[in-house]
RNA sequence: GGGCGGUUAACUCAGUUGGUAGAGUGUCAUCUCGACAAGGUGAAAGUCGUAGGUUCAAGUCCUAUACCGCCCACCA
């Protein structure tokens, strides 16, 4: 008697004291190791100001599984956690909260400013941190990182220094876009594009020196105010006249080119186009084309500037309503229609984008994209689910260069100085006082910021200590797997795919684990503005961080998104539960002497063969769906081999030895229900760390933790697949008797003989020596087994199985209409089966064509079926005889 | 305008090379039997969106189509 568990199953009672135990002992931590092969995962850095929500929960917990997993396979397990500094997040929260102490951004100054974000980053840095540690994540939190870490940046600033030496960096006027609240340029990555019902105007433009007009559309009349020229379709025939001329700017008076472009569309609008080149992408490159200059007509606010005459200081939309008004008024408003068009919103703020031209930094992609599209396509990356693949490349083939210079003062500073005695621009890793062309000492260093996303691409070397090299680099580098949500592939995937290429040679990670979208229980988006967020800490503190993490792997399969309700978290619960109680039951069974003692093969019952080859299947078949990320498989299996086969049917079976008079074979029982118990644990670890960590620490035998502890592997001398058949033949009996006892009303306290009549010599002898597990398990007083059924005519209950029949004489209690609705219902199902069997093996094409296997499969069906209706309808008969 | 995903039991979802449809929850019946009522035992429940096709055999492959959802895109 061994049993020293608390009786009910209390994850609060162990979970976070487990979490320090591991922690503390340096279990997290992986270090080079080369009698061992590294398995190496980089967390995907969470806003270092943010905090945990489902997501994180659930890309979290499936790298946890995967590092937990390699770690107990022998692997050297690095998987390394930290935040990111996330430039336009966490800056705006800072504008916010100084703003509400009534001061600003400008006020305060750079350098202020900065240590006010610092503070902020250090008040809220370590909340995430801490509620992942409530889920179980066994990250090196000694390697934790941030991207604004010295080192980190130093990477930063080395490959940016290398892609502008490659002149793969270059500063120039482009359209970009631009937020006016943030106040900055974001990528175009970074604009959401958003259906949505508005107008298109349809403005008249008069000709200069004529009475002819030519009347153009437009979704953004306030633009005009920056035309440079109106653009036709140089086939159209209705406006080839005009082509050459000029046309007056309405309301401003200026004049303006009518210019023949291919790019206009004939059928769209009236076929004429006002050209803007300052405020539209395709303007711009008309504008180029054209050299038609630029005409800037906004501030960086988006309100009207001087270039706007008498609309200067009018908020864009303002600056709309009051141009559709004037208009109007002096005639040159023809028509408005509803119009449909995708609007861009800032992803960051939602605020409307503005395409603005302006001076940035841009990285040009196309050299870098080509070798990140090969990687793809020599299958060097791979997605899982593989779909996403044509994600990642359609997007690599339409790439534009990437805007990487924002107007923040959070982030990482571009190593970029001004003289401002010669111009000079002087990219420099050291900082500098001179010049380097003219020796002046006026110079200055750019003021912008990089876009967060060019540090992540970093992420995956970065951490390991590049621009050195390092020994970890060396040994960890490149990593195995990237686990990480489908929404974030542009971001951040293909800007490390291609960064790690340019700098390391090589991909940084071999797979890509996508991740679907948790959901709420409606399947709505899980939002701060619907207020549907499920919090995991609630979870984890009503259920246990083993039952949430559980729910999260199971029920869906990658990259789909999946619904989370309450109900299914408590169903996990209830598992662990039953572990739990399972756990208690072998302890409170298990004699201290015996908890040592290994079995020898010689020595084990039926049943004990059974489990044990039960469980070696399992073990194969989670080692092959973990092998190719099929976590949710993997999971399932584990739990239906807890559940079904080790409590439902092992526990019970054995019970009869346990509590019987064989010492030697109640030895043997709680000899192999401690093993397989202890494979248990070692295979459901990963999943439910905690609750298996704390058994385990109960379990006698194997010193140390679990976590260290090896992962199962199968034992070819433990697969017994006769005995296997014989056990699910028995099982099979006992359910159909079962079966028959429920449905004639019969209380399991009613207990019967059962006479079992069988011709079949080995059926005869399964049947004798598994007498106890009818006596246990199907309320058998005892077993007889004949031969002949002569005199079991009468008052029983008979139950027709594969090759035998029982009987169940219950006389009196036993009411005969039922058994008779109880045997028509059994025909019906059997005549069912035989008239499916039986059409196939009439169809000539099926004989003929189909495996050999199959059909000899269909005929053992058919005889089967044929000897079971058989008895059905004799019994029927005898039925029929005793009412 | 392109691309992708979903449509399977009342609900939420699995369904891994095509070979008699599975789970959890819920429902019904039953059981205080020496781990567990967060449980045991058993039951009912599916035209696998629709229409064609390939095949001896289709939830699974192909072609259309409907509805729901997502992503990308410079028709002003």
């Amino acid at each position: 008697m061994l049993e020293n568990l608390n009786k009910t199953y209390d994850p609060k009672s162990f979970e976070d004291r487990l979490y320090e135990y591991w922690n503390e002992n340096g279990y997290f931590k992986a270090n080079v190791n080369k009698e061992k092969k590294p398995f190496t995962i980089m967390m995907p850095p969470p806003n270092v100001t943010g905090s945990l929500h489902m997501g994180h929960a659930l890309n979290n917990t499936i790298q946890d599984i995967l590092t937990r997993w390699k770690r107990m396979e022998g692997y050297e397990a690095l998987w390394l956690p930290g935040t990111d500094h996330a430039s336009i997040s966490t800056e705006s929260k800072v504008v916010e909260k100084i703003k509400a102490e009534g001061k600003t951004k400008e006020g305060l100054g750079r350098e202020k400013f900065l240590e006010e974000a610092w503070e902020w980053t250090h008040l809220y840095g370590n909340t995430i941190k801490n509620q992942l540690k409530k889920l179980g994540v066994s990250c090196d939190w000694s390697r934790d990182s941030f991207t604004l870490d010295d080192n980190l940046s130093k990477a930063v600033e080395e490959v940016f220094i290398r892609l502008y030496e490659k002149d793969l960096i270059y500063r120039g006027d482009r359209i970009i876009n631009w937020c006016p609240s943030c106040e900055t340029a974001i990528s175009d990555a970074e604009v959401e594009h958003e259906d949505s019902n508005s107008f298109i105007w349809y403005i008249e433009y008069p000709i200069k020196d004529s009475d002819e007009k030519i009347t153009i559309a437009t979704t953004r009349p306030e633009t005009m105010l920056g035309d440079l020229a109106i653009a036709v379709n140089p086939d159209d025939e209705r406006y080839k006249s005009l082509v050459g001329k000029y046309a007056i700017l309405p309301l401003i008076n200026k004049e303006i080119p009518i210019i023949a472009d291919s790019y206009v569309e004939m059928e769209f609008g009236t076929g004429a186009v006002k050209i803007t080149p300052s405020h539209d992408p395709n303007d711009f490159e008309v504008g180029e084309r054209f050299n038609l200059g630029q005409n800037i007509i906004m501030n960086e606010k988006g309100f009207i500037n001087a270039n706007g005459g008498k609309y200067e200081g009018l908020e864009r939309f303002v600056a709309r309503e009051k141009i559709i008004e004037d208009l109007k008024k002096e005639g040159y408003l023809k028509e408005i229609k509803e119009h449909e068009n995708a609007i861009g919103h800032c992803e960051r703020c939602s605020t409307i984008i503005e395409p603005l031209i302006s001076k940035q930094w841009f990285v040009k992609m196309e050299s870098l994209a080509k070798p990140a599209l090969e990687a793809y396509k020599n299958g060097d990356i791979n997605f899982i689910p593989e779909r996403f693949g044509k994600v990642y490349v359609n997007w690599l083939e339409n790439i534009r260069d990437w805007c990487i210079s924002r107007q923040l003062w959070w982030g990482h500073r571009l190593p970029v100085y001004y003289c401002e005695s010669c111009g000079e621009t002087i990219v420099s890793r050291d900082e500098i006082t001179h010049c380097t062309k003219c020796n002046s000492e006026k110079l200055r260093q750019d003021t912008d910021t990089l876009d967060t996303w060019f540090s992540s691409a970093l992420w995956p070397f970065s951490t390991l200590g590049w621009p050195e090299k390092t020994p970890d680099l060396d040994y960890f580098f490149p990593t195995d797997v990237l686990v990480t949500g489908y929404d974030i592939i542009f971001f951040w995937v293909i800007r490390m795919v291609f960064s790690s290429i340019e700098q390391m040679g090589e991909v940084p990670f071999k797979d890509i684990f996508l991740t679907g979208l948790v959901r709420d229980s409606e399947g709505r988006k899980m939002s701060k503005s619907l207020g549907n967020g499920i919090d995991p800490l609630e979870i984890i503190d009503l259920y246990g961080a083993d039952a949430l993490r559980f729910t999260l792997v199971t029920g869906n399969s990658p990259g789909n998104d999946m619904r989370f309700y309450n109900e299914r978290v408590e169903a996990n619960r209830n598992f662990a539960n039953k572990l739990w109680n399972a756990t208690r039951f072998v302890l409170m069974n298990l004699d201290e002497d015996v908890a040592t003692k290994e079995f020898s093969i010689d020595e084990l019952q039926e049943e004990d063969k059974w489990i044990l080859s039960k469980l070696n299947e399992t073990i194969k078949d989670v080692k092959h769906n973990l092998d190719k990320y099929e976590l949710g498989f993997a999971a399932q299996r584990i739990y239906d081999f807890i559940w079904e086969e080790y409590c439902d049917w092992y526990i019970e079976m054995v019970k009869s030895r346990l509590y019987g008079e064989d010492e030697r074979s109640k030895e043997v029982a709680q000899k192999v229900l401690l093993f397989v118990l202890k494979d248990i644990n070692r295979l459901l670890h990963p999943f439910m760390p905690f609750i298996t960590e704390e058994i385990w620490s109960h379990l006698p035998g194997d010193k140390g933790a679990l976590i260290l502890a090896k992962w199962p592997k199968y034992r070819s001398e433990y697969s017994f697949e006769t005995t296997e058949k014989d056990i699910e033949y028995i099982k099979d009996s006992i359910k159909k008797i079962r079966n028959a006892r429920l449905e004639m009303e019969i209380a399991p306290s009613k207990k019967s003989p059962i006479i079992f009549v069988t011709k079949d010599s080995s059926i005869e002898e399964l049947i004798s020596s598994g007498e106890r597990y009818f006596k246990n398990l199907a309320s058998a007083e005892n077993v007889i087994v004949k031969s002949s059924k002569e005199g079991l005519d009468g008052e029983n209950i008979a139950v027709v199985l594969d090759k035998a029949e029982a009987f169940l004489p219950l006389k009196d209690l036993i009411d005969f209409k039922k058994e008779m609705e109880r045997l028509e219902k059994e025909k019906e199902k059997l005549e069912g089966e035989l008239k499916r069997v039986t059409s196939k093996l009439l169809n000539e094409g099926f004989v003929s064509k189909a495996p050999k296997k199959i059909i000899d499969e269909e005929k053992d069906k058919k005889q089967k079926y044929e000897e079971m209706m058989d008895k059905v309808l004799e019994r029927i008969d005898n039925v029929k005889k005793n009412m």
